[in-house]
DNA sequence: CGCACGCATCGAATCGATTCGAGACATGTG
DNA sequence: CACATGTCTCGAATCGATTCGATGCGTGCG
């Protein structure tokens, strides 16, 4: 079908009686073409039911496909969180300003799905996804010389923009320090590839950890908050939150606050509170990461710390283009507002 | 970066003493080689950093790119849908068994976005967003002799995936019906590109309309259900569900049953329902439609007809990978099943 | 021993455009 | 009128691989 019997940019140029050159020109705009030999090329072509010069052969010859690679996780679970979400549309954005496209690949932190990565044409790589420091995929990209853009990782020779999630995180945990709680638990982000969930003894800097994993609890740890645990989930969902809540509330010192490295987390946290019949902010405080809209939370609001997200996803193409025009690697960091909710409270006296 | 100094196959077909024509059979496995040759190709594309065949020029010499494209609206409000998502990952699937890859295309109804419709590679394309009747950018594709596939919508010369939605609606209403609701309100999907939100006085046949909104309107009608009033929303989201609900729940004769064209709706007219005060369901049922599990609407689960999204997305996958095959584009309909939940119950006595 | 056959390799054509430098022609200036 | 300038068009090389048919060579068979 899409072989056979498509008219050619040199059909078109047979007919209209001119050169080839001349009907490229005529398509691409880069070059005088007086206007009566334009509408003779324009005519030839619908009557050829050309539709444009092949992309492929175009990008060839260019060097350049226009498309960029954008690697996620499974994307069920993936774009099951608001804030990746709203990162990939301002990605959308800003690699759609430059008529770029977005080829979209699954490739999990095993190697699983590294046949896209190896083999399809892109011309950059935006990581939506966390990448362990240990991971080859990188350099797997790096070694075709396609030139790559982390989101909240860091990798040698990459670019990266990430959001000041340290200092975020630590003026809210100042928050929760100045309301007098003192056993405070974390509910943190994934640790590292493959490691187990569930609480971890030993939360201390981790240099095989996933690095705003760290960058989150480092920030709490900066208030002068020091967790007395730290709950290790599978990734950014509620239900992660809701169990790991589960585990936290039902053992007999409970904390007097937990603070949950997402809102999405925090919403678990916050449920799960319900469930068990907890006052919040009187019996506990929550608190979480990201300014997502969780209307169905109604009537609370979680005390978060908002994350530009969708400006994370424009920076993150416009780093791409920047890369692509030649540009060296950069890391960008981005301000992050506290938002305030009616989740976090002074500590119970009683505690 | 990209253009200089990268190794050819020619580079290292020279290096190794061979043509290029065996390097290229090395490489693609299509020919015999001998082990000796091999590896002396093998070692000559380490030695020059030679990361496999440009794909761009191997997908111009095949005639084929090796990407299918997937058609979608705004992604933050087209991926905030699960079945969307779970559909997405299908399709992932799907494609990735056959080393595909998924560009992602926004391209609205108006129009916009049609810049990488006219012009990026692609052997195929699906669309996972609903398609008017009246829409060009179907055409624009197929003149270009790339194929399609739509999912959930009809176009002459498309290929297309569907669910037994009608059938579905039909019991699902008919269960409505047994349980004697007489004022039976249906809160629907988006009417058609372009229209106007709200009630709806004519809802009525339209061809003008999206075919699955009229589907599962028509399943409702087909169980002798007369909906009393019909509200059409923006799109599948649980404030859309919600604001519905506001409006047909504050009015003198309210009904007795809401029938939403989606689990988000119907979230979304539980929250309101609640919010009004009404017990779910002995003042008011609810169902809905996709199967999607709403945890946070505990301890309310939403009766409803399961789709299988999944499913339905590999199956769209499929569809393309025969179409670019040589198929004939062929029209799919998958079974749904009744999935009972907890807010539908018998009409009110004194209604 | 001669012939046919199979395996490994090579040459050359091809995919469909872009682009650079050169040529043809018309116009404007001294 | 000669010459410089500018506008439009063309030819040919090029992007980087794939693939078909041909060739050379060693082996098994009659």
């Amino acid at each position: 079908m899409t072989r056979h019997g498509r008219a050619t940019l040199a059909d078109v140029a047979r007919l209209a009686g001119v050169s080839a050159s001349t009907a490229s020109l005529t398509f691409s705009g880069s070059g005088p073409v007086s206007p009566a030999t334009r509408e003779r090329v324009l005519a030839a072509a619908k009557e050829l039911g050309f539709s444009g010069p092949d992309p492929l052969a175009r990008s060839l010859r260019r060097g350049e496909s226009g498309v960029v690679g954008v690697i996620t996780n499974e994307l069920a679970s993936s774009f099951r969180d608001p804030v990746t979400l709203r990162t990939l549309d301002g990605l959308a954005d800003a690699l759609g300003a430059h008529d770029l496209g977005m080829l979209l690949i699954r490739a999990g932190e095993a190697g699983e799905g590294a046949d896209l990565i190896r083999r399809a044409a892109m011309d950059a790589a935006v990581f939506l996804r966390p990448v362990g420091p240990r991971e080859r995929v990188v350099d797997l990209l790096t070694d075709r010389g396609i030139n790559v853009v982390l989101l909240e990782s860091l990798f040698p020779g990459a670019a990266s923009i990430q959001i000041a999630d340290r200092t975020g995180m630590a003026e809210l945990a100042g928050r929760v320090r100045d309301l007098g709680h003192t056993r405070v638990a974390v509910v943190s982000l994934p640790w590292a590839p493959g490691e187990p969930t569930g609480l971890r003894p030993d939360a201390g800097p981790d240099e095989d950890a996933f690095p705003f994993t760290q960058r989150r609890i480092a920030g709490i740890h900066d208030a002068g908050v020091v967790p007395t645990q730290v709950y290790v989930t599978a990734g950014s969902l509620v239900e992660e939150g809701f169990e790991a809540a589960k585990v936290l509330l039902q053992q007999d010192e409970r904390p007097t606050a937990i603070m949950a490295c997402s809102d999405l987390l925090a919403a678990g946290v916050l449920l799960a509170a319900r469930e068990l019949g907890l006052a919040v902010p009187r019996d506990l405080s929550i608190t979480g990461f990201d300014g997502v809209d969780l209307p169905w939370l109604a009537p609370d609001v979680i005390d978060s710390v908002e994350q530009p997200a969708t400006r994370k996803g424009q920076l993150g193409g416009e780093a791409a283009v920047a890369l692509m025009a030649g540009g060296e690697p950069a890391h960008t960091e981005l301000a992050v507002v506290q938002r305030p909710g009616t989740t976090l409270g002074p500590a119970p006296s009683d505690a």
